[in-house]
DNA sequence: TTTTAAATTGCAATCGATTGCAGAAAAAAT
DNA sequence: ATTTTTTCTGCAATCGATTGCAATTTAAAA
């Protein structure tokens, strides 16, 4: 059995104190070069790992970033992990990731989890179906930096990053309206999700500039879900007459619309044109290839951890409740052009 | 600022030693049912949260188990996760998960910083392009148990999960075969990754079997990204005569198999058959259906924990090296089917 | 009532790294 | 040669929970 080497079987082997082994590897000023070196280099030959339980006890940090994130298979989040990662590893912050599954309780759980392993701070996106946020006070009461990208409540404390969904949905329900579309569905969900509720907004918005009514008929809210999706799709394909039409709050639904409509003989995008939201994989795959709202993950990522890390460093104030809002924008692809050729 | 509350000011409050606090939180047998109500209640009243590094530093384990992933945006390994997840907070667990983004290098660094925290067991998949298991060997030193699934690498110390590769290969081209094929194409990749060199040895056994002669030029290797994977469809749509089926090692290459296809005219499966491995989600999207290999992520994954966690309670000897083979089946759909019509 | 056994609780050391402060040694200034 | 600085190192307490062993109290047995 391999024993572990500490700092003071370093300080006996170099005959120096543990509290000079300890200065050395963190490389205090106050210790001599060559002390320094000799130090490393044993260090180096026992194979010593420092013992992060006792750094962390003493020092009241984990050095640790929570993650919490409502799912891990879609390009979007596994882009803003990639971003987030990015920036700790670089200022030498540590991860721990939950996904909720998007289930609120298993949001809640994550959170006391994390705050017990007491994360110095946190980057979260709300679940599906998370009703409240008293499951982040604990950080709050503590000044524990929270930021919360994607899906965020508005009024909340902490860091915000999103994009502007409102927009998003104006210009990608504009777009159809530009391709001559008249009867546009909007299938989304919860609307008390911020980012539904924005996107919906932003297509109210661009129907009311276009001078369409609005049509509550043509407004579908359901939980996302492959089943739901699909039988959504089926109650549009039975509609009369038929929209011309459909904006989906994400890459996966407008897929599978797309999927049912031709199934029924419905021509994409002749007799309904689609677009999507998120860019994943899938909005190149089907077919036709989808046109959608390309959301920066990396950005978002990149952006959110860039705060939260200069919170940490800083040790400013940590209650402040800023939003940054970055950029979107619409990729146009075979799905909805009615009217131009596709750019090959 | 809140101040944390410790097993000391829970003492001092109760007039107990810490020692009871401690054991009373713990639900020692020791301790008095009357006091331990009053010492819980008294946690609870001030929020009391141990402090995870103080008892790992004294109890010298972590309570953490680490997870080395090559990616997460796959259904596979997100089922995977999920099984490990419902294993491990049963066994009251933490998980710590690294994802290499198949490269080698970041597995290195994973592995070293999982090592550095302190896991008490380890879960891994190998990266892509991983050359050696060195990066492991601090674990083995020190009787960390390791549970190798899907990549693994054959001769390795360490327990190994996988499916019957070669099997679900052979099956694979044998399904291609009775409905006809006899120009079947591969697209695989790195044939010292086990999972890939099996599913070829199954597609070559399937040919044998059926007197087709194997012929090298309908083998593709390549690192299934995108662009290589387009560039294979390409040569294969250039191929005189035509091959009339594909076997691909995954969802991705196969989807975006067909769809090049199609764009020259092929027809799927008329033209050419093809069948996926994974059963991700655009094995659905993609037109036509795919035919592919169910590969049950979250048995994958429990089972992997379970025999993990078992090793961990257990103490029993953790370098034994077991494999364990679990099923898998091939899903029929409309990609493969030349002869029969699909049942919808 | 005394003795023995069982049930509770406390003492004190331990895990390993960190850090304020003091002290020693070396270098620079007078 | 002495004083003043500067550089470097060590002492010892601290972070909070755990646990072997001893001590105390209470219950059961004699």
């Amino acid at each position: 059995m391999h024993k572990d080497i500490t700092i003071y079987d370093l300080a006996r082997e170099l005959n120096l104190s543990a509290a000079t082994i300890s200065r050395a590897l963190k490389d205090h000023p106050a210790i001599n070069k060559n002390t320094k070196k000799r130090i490393v280099e044993k260090a180096e030959e026992l194979g010593y790992r420092s013992n992060n339980f006792a750094s962390n006890l003493r020092r009241q940090k984990s050095h640790t970033i929570g993650v919490m994130v409502h799912e891990l298979n879609s390009n979007f989040i596994t882009s803003v992990l990639a971003g987030i990662e990015k920036v700790t590893t670089a200022a030498n912050y540590d991860l721990i990731i939950g996904h909720s599954s998007e289930l609120f309780t298993k949001e809640v759980a994550n959170a006391h989890n994390l705050f017990h392993k007491r994360v110095d701070g946190l980057i979260a996106a709300l679940a599906f179906d998370t009703e409240n946020l008293d499951h982040f006070e604990p950080f709050f009461e503590r000044h524990i930096p929270v930021v919360f990208f994607d899906r965020v409540e508005e009024g909340s404390k902490g860091t915000k990053v999103t994009i502007d969904n409102y927009k998003a949905g104006y210009e990608a329900t504009q777009h159809l309206i530009e391709q001559g579309c008249k009867r546009i569905v909007h299938i989304t969900s919860n609307l008390k999700r911020n980012v539904y509720a924005q996107r919906y907004n932003g297509y109210v918005s661009a129907l009311k500039d276009n001078n369409i009514p609005f049509d509550e008929s043509l407004l579908f809210i359901n939980d996302l879900k492959k089943e739901s999706c699909i039988a959504s799709a089926n109650q549009i394909a039975a509609m009369h007459p038929l929209p011309d039409g459909i904006f989906t709050t994400n890459d996966l639904t407008a897929a599978l619309c797309i999927q049912v409509l031709k199934e029924k003989g419905i021509k994409i995008p002749e007799d309904i044109a689609v677009v999507g939201f998120n860019n994943d994989t899938i909005s190149i795959i089907i077919e036709p290839k989808l046109t959608t709202v390309n959301y920066p993950g990396i950005d978002i990522g990149e952006v959110a951890a860039t705060y939260l890390v200069k919170q940490l460093k800083g040790g400013s104030g940590t209650n402040n409740t800023n939003s940054i809002v970055l950029k979107s924008e619409l990729i146009i692809r075979e799905s909805s052009l009615k009217k131009d050729k596709v750019q090959k």
